[in-house]
DNA sequence: TAAAAATACTCCATAGGTATTTTAT
DNA sequence: ATAAAATACCTATGGAGTATTTTTA
């Protein structure tokens, strides 16, 4: 029954202490602001304001009591809508990025945090470290707003790729390394390194790129799990093996380590980043500007 | 812009999970659901809900996030015109009750604050003890509502008399005083008597009337300050002298004490109950019946 | 296919406008 | 006399209704 705009006329009145100056700021004709306050005071049942034609116009005492609560209620309404339309345009609230350990290594994760973060200084930005298959399915379910996974030959239904990401893994190697008086190394070459990757879940993407990588000449790497990727760098700058990072990577100064590109058909760096189906256009839209804008080689 | 109708619409989609039965429980048709809440999806730029013809309609994620500030929007007008009613009916705020001595010493200020408390629990009942004339300008500028006051020959503009209230005066003295042998008491008797008269301000009630009451045979009285009623009262049970005090006390036993009443002339306590022009009717009836209900001599 | 939401239209209540009257200083 | 609020009357937006179509499990 009590509706926004009587709200308005009361309290553009009360602030006035006039008629006529209310109407005006709220761009009515002065008969409308008489008639809203009369109806409003009819459904209280109390007046609200004294008015006197040329005397000013004051509260009543019932007026005084409804102003605080009357003030809320607009407030209310008005924080509201603000908070409807931020939300629609994706300028508020959680946005939850999944993301595998690529994502982190590559620029994408980091550059796609920053382009958010400018675009919505607001948005509670939460990424989370999870396999892609997890990811997926969380999608799916409307657990996490944007994935950065592996590429999949097909995605969960109404998803929308944003980007596409790929870039050549390098060798990292120790400088003295025999190897690395080369400019670049074949392979085959590498058949009988030791392989120091990584190992954070079951599924290991660094280890399975290797495998991938050797089972092009028909070998299998000898592997050996590190905890992070910078213990991997370490141990390949002592010379203790060789690791393999994406090219974004190639910037990491270690001291005594040095990247070498991989001849032939190397093997690339593949991620995608996909939204759920229902996210807000601005977001999609800043987080394409801000993987086009990073230097990686990133295509839409 | 954001309206009451499209969040209760809204709220009860939420609610119901199917705009067949928030229509229902609105008492609007499906269409008009339909409608309002593409409208409200428009304005805020974001779908609130996923609906399928056959499956659940559910909350999206910016209708998940709307949802709870809509709520709060909606409880805060619902609670503004509530509060807006009972300001309105006078079940709510501040009651600010003037009076002078006598309106205690009568039973007015306890029947009338009984009577308004019964009627409106939630009320905010303050008296204060004030004089006549300090009462009427108070209850002029709005900082009192009602006024328990002595009778005046006009009143302040708009101020309504909800009741006048008038009782003899009785003579108070110790049951051995010589003159508690009569029945009733004259005036004349009185002259050398001292009486004793609470004295709470400059403008001295009882002992104003007091001075009237000798005045009518041509005397001035021998008066006595006490610092309060119930000392007066037991210095004449002493026999220190005699009080005045209203019908109304004479059931007050106070050993040693007995009441006269005064032949003749006698002065009346007269009492006037006013209030503000704006009071409410509720508030108003409330106080006239408490009044008419009491077992004194009251008439509107 | 059937249940539910969306669309197409119709109607009318009321918000809003203009012209005028009333009121209090 | 005059500024301001109230009243009278008119218009049109949009809220609500009925009938119908579209959609998807």
């Amino acid at each position: 029954m009590l509706d926004r705009r009587p709200l308005e006329i009361f309290l553009a009145i009360a602030e006035e202490r006039s008629f006529v100056r209310a109407a005006d700021r709220l761009g009515l004709a002065q008969p409308v602001v008489s008639r809203q306050l009369q109806r409003l005071e009819g459904n209280l049942g109390a007046r609200l304001f004294h008015r006197g034609s040329r005397s000013k116009v004051t509260l009543t005492r019932a007026g005084e009591l409804f102003h605080d609560e009357a003030r809320d209620a607009l407030a209310g309404l008005l924080r509201a809508e603000q908070l409807g339309r931020n939300v629609a345009r994706g300028a508020t609230g959680p946005l939850r990025i999944g993301y595998v350990f690529s994502g982190a290594m590559t620029a994408l994760l980091s550059d796609m945090v920053r382009g958010l973060r400018t675009a919505f200084p607001d948005l509670e930005i939460e990424p989370r470290l999870i396999e892609t298959p997890a990811q997926l399915r969380e999608l799916a379910e409307g657990r996490i707003d944007v994935a950065i996974v592996r590429p999949r030959p097909s995605w969960p239904r109404g998803a929308a790729v944003l980007a596409r990401h790929h870039e050549p893994m390098l060798l990292g190697l120790g400088t003295t390394h025999p190897l690395a008086r080369h400019d670049s190394i074949a392979i085959g070459d590498l058949v009988p390194e030791c392989f120091l990757t990584p190992q954070f879940d079951v599924e290991d993407e660094l280890a399975e790129t290797v495998r991938r990588l050797l089972r092009k000449v028909g070998a299998r790497p000898r592997i050996r799990a590190t905890g992070d990727f910078i213990t991997a760098a370490a141990l390949a700058a002592a010379g203790e093996g060789v690791i393999l990072a994406p090219a974004s990577l190639a910037h990491l100064v270690i001291d005594g380590l040095t990247f070498r590109p991989i001849s032939g058909h190397a093997e690339r760096l593949e991620l995608a980043v996909v939204g759920r189906p229902e996210l807000p256009a601005a977001q999609r839209e800043a987080i394409i500007a801000a993987l086009s804008a990073s230097r990686t080689d990133c295509r839409v």
